[in-house]
DNA sequence: GTTGGCTCCAGAAACGTTTACGATTTCGTA
DNA sequence: TACGAAATCGTAAACGTTTCTGGAGCCAAC
C-alpha cells in the first residue's frame, strides 16, 4: 500500500504527519533537530504540500488571480505590457509565498459570470481585474462578497476599493500644453469604441486642458477606434479624409500599441508624423523604435506592477502589516521622453511624402 | 450554525448532500424531478462546488496550466502571440469544462523548479509549455511523471511527447526560394542568444535552402539578437557596420515582433526596407501596417491554440475518445502574404535614404 | 406471499492537509 | 521527593466534495 503525500514523509522519518505539517510550516513547537530532519527529506523526496488538501483545510489557497480576457481584439493593452507588470506583481508576492496565475477569460464567456464562477469556487484568495469598464459589475460583487480586490484602472462604480490608474489627466496636460506652445491648435485625441473607462477620463482631461489655454473644443477632433494597431491605422485614414483645414495638425495618444498604426497610417496617406503631424504618444517596446523618434509618456511597467501588488496585499488581514497603504486610489505619473515626432512646427498643412 | 456549499443547498432542499452532488454532476441515479429542483436552487444561490474540496476528492482539477514566463526581456514572442492561442484553447477546453489558467513563472525564479512545485502541489490536471529550449528539463520530467502535457515548440530533448510547432523549414525553404528567384545571394537571418530551439531549426534549414539553390553559406550572415523590438533594431545596425559589399540585400525573419525593430533601425541607417534591402517577416497584429508592407508568413493563432488544446486532450485518457489524433508531432504551416518589402530587385547596394 | 429487480436516496468513507488538544517527557525548583 | 512549567510530539477532527454501499420503497412475477 502506497503513502502518499506527507504521510509517506512522516512514515519515513518515523514522526506523526502533525509534527511533519508543523516542521514545513515554521510552526514553533517542533524541535530543530527534527525540523531539519524534516526539512531534509522532504527536499530530497521533491514533497510539496498538495493545493487542494491544503487550501480545503486552511480555506485559502495562496494564490492570486490576475483576471483578464483573451483574444486580442478585445484587450487595449498589448500583451508586452502585461508581461511586464506580471514581473513586478510577482516580485512582491514571492515574499509571501503567494503565486500569480492569470484567470483567462474566454473572449465567448461573460466576464462577469467567469469572474463569479472563479470567485464561488474559491479558487483564489485575491484578485486583481484589468480592462476596467466605465461602470464594472464585478467591482460590487467582489466588494459585497469581501474578496480582496484591486482594479486596475479607474471605474464609475465606486465601491470604496482600491484602484491604480495611469494618469490620463496628467497626459492630457502635458501633451495639449506641449502641443499648444509649438502652436498647434487643432489636437487630435483618441477614445475607445467601448466603455472602457479610460476612453472618457482622457477626453474629459484633454478638454479642460484645451479649455485652459483658451483654445475651443472641435468635438470631431476625438476619433473613435479600437484600441489597437488597427484602431491608429484607421485613425490615419480618417484625418486624410478630412478637409485639409480641418484635420489635426497634432495628435495625442495614450496607448501603447496604437502609435505603431497611426505611424504607418500616416506614412500611407502621406501626412508623414512628425513632418506633417505632431505625434505624441506612449512609449513601449514596440513604439521605442519609430522612426522620428515617438516623443511619448514613458513608465516603468515593472514598477506599476510592485505597486499593484503592494497596494493589494494592503488590504488583505493577513499582509496588511507590513504594507500600511490603507486604501490605495492613485493615479502614477508617466515621464515625458523628448522625441522627434511633435517636432514638426505649426504651419498651414501640406500634403505629399 | 451556518451552513456553506452544498450542505446548505441539500438541507434547503431536505436532499441529502449526495444526491446533490449527484444532481450536479449529471449522475443517473436520481430523479428528474429532484435534479430540476436541485439545478434551479443552485443557480438560483449561485452555487459553484468549491475547487478545493472537489479537486481533493476527484483526484483531478479540471485546471489545465499554460506555463510561460514573466518579463518581456525574456519571452520571444509578444503578448499578443498568446493572447489569440490562448482564445482558440479555451474554445476546445470549455466544451469539457476545463478551465485554462497562464501559469506565470517569474523571471527571478527557475523555470524548471516552478514547474515541479506546480506539478508536486497537483495544481493542474495538464500543462501546455512553451518556450521550449533546446534541451528542457521540463519535458522529461512531465513525462517521467506521467503528466498529460504538450510542448509548444520543438526540443532535442525527445520523450515521445507530443508537441506542435511552426514550420520553420517550410518559411526557411520559402523565403530563400524566393529571395534567390529575384536574383538575391546575401540573405541574412536572425538566430536567438539564448538556447531556445527554433533558432537552430531555422538556421538549419537556412542553410539547406541554401545548398539546395547553390549558394554558398556565410556565417556572418546569421545574425544573433534578442528575439524583441530591439534585437531587430540592433540588426539593423549591424548590418549597417559590414563592409558595404558583405552585407546581405535580403533578409528572412520568422519572429513575429523583430521586424518592426528592423524596419525602424534599417530607415535610421539609411538601408530602407524594400528599396534597400528586401525583408521577409512574419505577419502579426504589430507587423500588419508597416510601411513597405510587410511581405511574410501568416497563420491563424486561434488555429494553433485550438490544434494545441485538442492534441493535448488527446494524449489525456478521459477525453481521448474525442480526439484520436494519437501522439500529434505536428508542423504547422504559414501562408506566404504578399507585400512590398521584398519588391527591390537585386541591384549593388546603394546607400542613403 | 415470497422473491427479485428496479429506482431513488441517505449515510458514510475518503481525498491530503492543518491545527486544536492532550499526552508524554524533561527539567528546574520548592 | 514531588510538583509545575516547558518542550515536543501524537491523535484526531475538520475543511467540502464525490462516490461507494446499502437500504427503503415499489412493482411484477412466480
Amino acid at each position: 500500500m502506497e503513502m502518499t503525500g506527507i504521510r509517506r514523509l512522516a512514515q519515513e522519518l518515523n514522526v506523526s504527519i502533525g509534527t511533519v505539517s508543523r516542521a514545513l510550516n515554521g510552526k514553533p513547537d517542533v524541535n530543530e533537530e527534527t525540523r531539519k530532519r524534516v526539512l531534509e527529506a522532504a527536499a530530497a523526496m521533491g514533497y510539496v504540500a498538495n493545493q487542494a488538501g491544503r487550501a480545503l483545510r486552511k480555506g485559502s489557497t495562496g494564490v492570486i488571480g490576475f483576471m483578464m480576457q483573451t483574444g486580442h481584439e478585445i484587450t487595449g493593452e498589448g500583451d508586452v505590457f502585461f508581461m511586464s507588470v506580471f514581473d513586478g506583481v510577482q516580485t512582491v508576492f514571492a515574499r509571501h509565498q503567494l503565486d500569480l496565475v492569470a484567470l483567462l477569460c474566454s473572449s465567448e464567456e461573460d466576464p462577469d459570470a467567469y469572474m463569479q464562477r472563479v470567485v464561488a469556487r474559491g479558487f483564489a484568495d485575491a484578485l486583481i481585474i484589468s480592462a476596467t469598464k466605465r461602470e464594472d459589475h464585478r467591482i460590487d460583487f467582489l466588494a459585497k462578497r469581501n474578496i480582496p480586490f484591486i482594479a486596475l484602472g479607474r471605474s464609475k462604480t465606486d465601491a470604496g476599493h482600491p484602484w491604480l490608474d495611469l494618469d490620463f489627466e496628467g497626459m492630457a496636460e502635458i501633451g495639449v500644453s506641449r502641443l499648444i506652445e509649438k502652436g498647434h491648435r487643432r489636437i487630435g485625441v483618441f477614445a475607445p469604441l467601448d466603455d472602457t473607462n479610460l476612453g472618457f477620463v482622457f477626453v474629459d482631461a484633454y478638454q479642460k486642458a484645451l479649455a485652459r489655454h483658451g483654445v475651443t473644443f472641435d468635438p470631431d477632433l476625438v476619433f473613435r477606434a479600437h484600441p489597437n494597431e488597427r484602431g491608429g491605422h484607421a485613425i490615419a485614414y480618417a484625418i486624410a479624409a478630412m478637409p485639409a483645414d480641418r484635420r489635426p495638425t497634432g495628435f495625442v495618444l495614450t496607448n501603447e500599441v496604437m502609435s505603431l498604426g497611426l505611424y504607418n497610417g500616416l506614412y500611407e496617406v502621406g501626412l508623414p508624423p512628425g513632418r506633417a503631424i505632431a505625434v505624441i504618444g506612449r512609449d513601449s517596446p514596440q513604439a521605442h523604435f519609430l522612426v522620428p523618434k515617438l516623443t511619448s509618456f514613458r513608465l516603468s511597467l515593472r514598477d506599476l506592477g510592485i505597486e499593484l501588488a503592494e497596494s493589494l496585499l494592503a488590504t488583505m488581514p493577513l499582509y496588511a502589516e507590513h504594507y500600511p497603504l490603507g486604501i490605495v486610489r492613485k493615479l502614477v505619473g508617466l515621464d515625458l521622453i523628448e522625441g522627434e515626432s511633435d517636432a514638426v512646427p505649426f504651419r498651414e498643412m501640406t500634403l505629399g511624402a
